[in-house]
DNA sequence: GGATTCATGTAAGAGGTTACATGATTAT
DNA sequence: ATAATCATGTAACCTCTTACATGAATCC
């Protein structure tokens, strides 16, 4: 099964704790993502109802209330095992941590979760991995401007350690 | 005037030391900006195409050979002043010294044109501005997630002032 | 009554990717 | 001869953004 854009396991946290229709769902980003997540309006719905469309969430328009166009999204079982899979995965690219890792650390914290620890440790280990990795390329280059790349990614991967290990521990507990 | 993404300033840096046609450029963008830069062959026809449309290019099929189908391409002074206006700029997100920044600094060293080290400094003063502008935001915050993101960024952008004095200078001497 | 917020969408377009199509030249 | 590399492109699709459209409810 091909795995969906961060984006979309976004959506399905923001109904982890219960329906929201679509606006909600916006005002909820807005407000707890504000400075790491952004969707448009537009891309929102658009989004919602793929994610219908695949099974991950279902709606029903509100039966609730006099006016009738409010359309109201719930996680299916489904959908709640897709989110739970990709929020316990440590992302694989170092671009990836600046928006979603940080993400999933936020649902991890915003619905007391467990295993956010485990996640932090797992995206350490990788981290440890592909730092690993960039050494063993960087000692067979010479040439002076890879190698110039190859410090701030090292710096740079450095600097996310260190995070981990003091702030985002820190934050978990 | 509406400034182009940044993967079309590279298309005419690879033109600036004389006419390629398109599968040269190619090698030559994968030879030296690999780790940097990619832009999929298909997707660089369509850009030389457009850069020519906008008459930052001109194009003439090879002429001196006797096959034909290889399309010669070179800046015209309107894509050479776009590029060199280009180069000369620091980025103004964070996000775009990973690529786009570090494509400057190669192209600087790459040709030997002066300049290199003012935009580096200009960049440093660039960045000590978002600094500012950060923690002046921070300090209203209290926030315990959106604290966290302010310390990742922080960190990111004193791994760069770091990079940038003790690497980039040097690379450009 | 008029502006703001609530609420949901469509259409167009930007900037890319992958897959596909084609054919000539050079190396083995 | 056939495989690799040279050389150029089109078509389909993906993710996302901006602009546009619409209308009800609420605040002032």
């Amino acid at each position: 099964m091909k795995t969906k854009p961060s984006t979309e396991y976004v959506l399905l946290g923001a109904l982890f704790l219960g329906p929201k229709h679509g606006y909600e769902i916006m005002q909820f980003l807005e407000s707890a993502l504000e400075s790491t997540w952004q969707v448009s309006t537009s891309q929102l719905y658009v989004l919602l109802k793929r994610l219908e469309h695949d099974g991950l969430l279902e709606s029903n328009l509100g039966t609730q209330e006099k006016r009738p166009s409010k359309r109201v999204f719930s996680l299916t079982s489904k959908g709640k095992k897709a989110f739970l899979e990709w929020l316990r995965s440590p992302v694989e690219h170092i671009r990836d941590l600046r928006i979603e890792f940080l993400a999933k650390l936020f649902f991890f914290q915003s619905f007391s979760l467990k295993g956010g620890n485990e996640l932090i440790r797992a995206q350490i280990t990788s981290l440890k991995d592909i730092k690993g990795k960039l050494q063993k390329k960087n000692k067979i280059e010479s040439e002076a401007f890879r190698k110039l790349v190859f410090e701030i990614k090292l710096m740079t991967i450095e600097t996310w350690q260190k995070w981990l290990h003091k702030k985002a521990k820190t934050f978990m507990r």
